[in-house]
DNA sequence: CCCTATGTTCCCAA
DNA sequence: CTTGGGAACATAGG
């Protein structure tokens, strides 16, 4: 269930392995993954990550979008190992294969896709400027919390990064986006930039089945404060970490010291 | 059987 | 027309 930081670390990794190689054959094995068409014998020009898209270039200016959303995971494989269960398609190059396994189908795979708008939206790890945000924001009722998870405001934020960010900027995630001060939005803009760097460098959150392109954990599960440790103290104050709702989804803050 | 899941999109009401 | 809330999508695991 990848969110920025992966998305990114699968990015770097699919640079370093596919970029300049030739495509022999594409394989769609679940066909409700997508229907590109008339790759074989094009070549990946270059590999980059749009909030949560995975845009792999190719010859004639064709963009393939990858959408991993749920349960989607990339892997390399060198060799021609089985392919897991639920793989939904494999890319086969001269030195190895690409296989995306997606157990719960909501990956997408598309070529040149209309609808992906994200290169338009702000990326955390490019620009997260606090004014931007909070103009945005004018006149939102919404909890701050699902104003950062829209991706046509911010592009690349999801459900783990957003409650480590108002937790280290010391806001909570049910205040109205509109609310908020211009010194609250600085602090949610920095805390933003670190966490999203910081995850990125420990190659992503494996707190159940993430892995990288080679099958690694990422590192950054060390590092949550508040992402799935109900019950626990918090790092900051002592004050007790609950879980809520908010927008449906699993909601973690520490009700003392996020206000 | 129940609930949960790191994401998005659709529908409907305000 | 915009905004926000909830269900839906499909599947696995606790």
């Amino acid at each position: 269930m990848p969110e920025l930081p992966e998305v990114e670390t699968l990015c770097r990794q699919l640079k370093q392995t596919i970029m300049g190689a030739v495509i022999e054959e594409l394989v769609i094995l679940d066909s409700k993954l997508g229907h590109p068409e008339s790759l074989a014998g094009s070549c990946v020009r270059s590999v980059e990550r749009q909030g949560k898209f995975l845009l792999m270039r190719l010859d004639q200016n064709h963009i393939l979008h990858l959408h991993l959303r749920m349960s989607g995971r990339l892997l390399w494989q060198s060799h021609a190992d089985e392919l897991p269960a639920h793989s939904r398609c494999m890319i086969r190059f001269p030195h190895g294969r690409l296989v995306c396994v997606d157990p719960r189908r909501f990956a997408t795979l598309v070529l040149n896709d209309p609808k992906d708008r994200s290169a338009l939206i702000p990326d955390p790890l490019k620009a997260l400027d606090a004014s931007i945000l909070q103009n945005v924001a004018q006149g939102r009722r919404a909890p701050v919390k699902s104003f950062l998870l829209d991706q046509a405001v911010v592009a690349g934020i999801g459900n783990i990064y957003v409650c480590e960010m108002l937790h280290l900027s010391a806001v909570s995630p049910a205040r109205k986006a509109g609310s908020l001060s211009q010194a609250e939005w600085r602090k949610i803009a920095k805390a933003g930039r670190d966490i999203l760097r910081k995850a990125t460098d420990c190659r992503g959150t494996s707190i159940s089945d993430w892995r990288d392109l080679y099958g690694e954990k990422g590192e950054y599960q060390h590092h949550l404060t508040v992402y799935g440790r109900e019950g626990l103290p918090c790092a900051r104050c002592g004050g007790n970490i609950r879980r809520i709702a908010i927008g449906g989804r699993g909601t973690y803050d520490c009700a003392a010291c996020q206000s």
